[in-house]
DNA sequence: GAGATCG
DNA sequence: CGATCTCAACGCGAC
DNA sequence: GTCGCG
């Protein structure tokens, strides 16, 4: 071929083509035979290494693309249409949405569907909770721990406990695996006979009970600024159309961490720093996948729904007239192109209020990453709900502006 | 990352 | 021919 | 419809 040269590996009884095999794609993460630094096929090689297990969590679901072909550091972006020049071995599903538009979304059977995926520029896995057979009948529950600022993993392990034990007095086997970034995943399959919206109201219900019986450790609240230091049940991601990163799937962050499945008696000391690229087949090779028998006793989202109606509607944060009035005393203080430059205004910021600085907590900075159409940028908040209100700075003139729409043209459409 | 289009 | 351009997402609740 | 959130 003139263009398309590249490594073609033969998996599975197909041949996949490997484009830019030596591009280096974690030049700071370990290797796994030793040494620094894994590249594209590094990296596909790992996925065929552990394709039964990271099949176990993506075979036959519909998956979003999230492509990184900039670099780890570089903004990925999601794509919900496989490509059109796809290989046999990749099928599609076509997935409706509220808006009247649909998206043939990839599925994959086998570990030459997985290569395809990396060659694109993946380095996690993004599926549904739906299988392609049914794709308004989802078979998966998904409860995600994401730790504010500042919490520490033994919380975090607590709130997972906590959150085995509400599944199980439910009649669902909860299964656990890291994230491979900050937080806590469990996964619990169900029958796929309910809706998105059941699944959802189930998830919502496990965060509310957890929210109640740990209510120091864990909460249920949506918005930012009204939770402390606490683990955020995170049930809005089991609502249709969002997906989380599967098991055994890569992070796109520096050490190449991958979101590891573990046994419920290795949870407490498990130290995810560890759980790497590098090191992450050999366990697999030894131990086999402590998530083998996801599949074998399926329950319902019965008895949460039941409990859905025991607890009642949720209590709804206190509305205002015109704009949704924040409960906390928030200020702005910069927006930026790029993360490092917030955190830069942060300290500018805590250089000139040192003693505010001083009273504010982990949870009080509310770095946001902002999506807009096609660019992402940064805003820094601060919560001053620390600082007594006699001290408390004003809302002033943003340290920094970044005007998301500089440098666009006048003539886009809209 | 890949295909289309530009020069 | 290589260089350059273009494209690649959306659900949900509150307001 | 827009914003916040993921
Ligand atoms: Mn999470
Ligand atoms: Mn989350």
């Amino acid at each position: 071929m003139a263009k398309a040269q590249g490594t073609v590996l033969e998996v599975a009884g197909h041949e996949v083509t490997v484009t830019h095999p030596d591009k280096m794609v974690f030049p700071e993460a370990g290797h796994p035979a030793g040494g620094v630094g894994v590249t594209k096929l590094d990296l596909v090689q790992y996925y065929l290494a552990v394709a039964e297990g990271a099949l176990r969590g993506v075979s036959g679901r519909p998956m979003v693309l999230k492509r990184f072909v900039k670099g780890i550091d570089e903004e990925a972006f999601f794509q919900k249409r496989a490509p059109s020049n796809r290989p046999s071995f990749v099928e599609v599903a076509e997935l409706k949405y509220a808006s009247g538009r649909s998206a043939e979304e990839a599925v994959i059977r086998d570990a030459a569907g997985l290569a395809w995926i990396v060659n694109l520029g993946c380095i996690d896995l993004n599926p549904h909770p739906v299988l392609a057979e049914d794709l308004d009948k989802p078979d998966e529950l998904r409860i995600d721990l994401d730790p504010m600022p500042g919490v520490e993993w033994a919380q975090i392990v607590e709130v997972a406990f906590v959150a085995r034990q509400v599944l199980a007095e439910h009649g669902l086997v909860g299964w656990p695996k890291t994230s491979g970034s900050r937080g806590f995943h469990i996964y619990a399959r169900v029958d796929p006979t309910r809706p998105y919206k059941d699944l959802r109201l189930a998830a919502e219900t496990v965060a509310r009970e957890v929210e109640n019986r740990v209510p120091e450790l864990a909460t249920a609240r949506w918005w930012k600024e009204e939770r402390g230091s606490q683990v955020f049940v995170d049930f809005n991601q089991n609502a249709k159309d969002r997906t989380i990163a599967s098991a055994w799937s890569v992070r796109a962050v520096a050490d190449a961490r991958v979101s590891t499945p573990l046994r419920w008696d290795e949870v407490a000391h498990c130290r995810m720093e560890e759980l790497t690229l590098a090191t992450v087949t050999r366990r697999y090779t030894e131990q086999g996948d402590p998530w083998e028998g996801i599949g074998e006793q399926p329950g319902t989202l019965d008895a949460l729904l039941a409990l859905a109606k025991e607890l009642g509607p949720a209590e709804k944060p206190p509305k205002g007239v015109g704009r949704r009035q924040s409960t906390m005393p928030l200020i702005e203080i910069a927006k930026t192109k790029t993360k490092p430059e917030a955190l830069e205004w942060l300290e500018v910021w805590k250089a000139k209020y040192p003693d505010v600085a001083a009273k504010l907590e982990p949870v009080d900075v509310l770095v946001d990453g902002m999506r807009g159409r096609s660019s992402l940028w940064y805003r820094i908040r601060i919560n001053l709900q620390h600082v007594p209100e006699a001290e408390r700075p004003p809302q002033e003139e943003l340290l920094a502006d970044y005007n998301p729409w500089a440098g666009m043209t006048w003539n886009q459409e809209n």
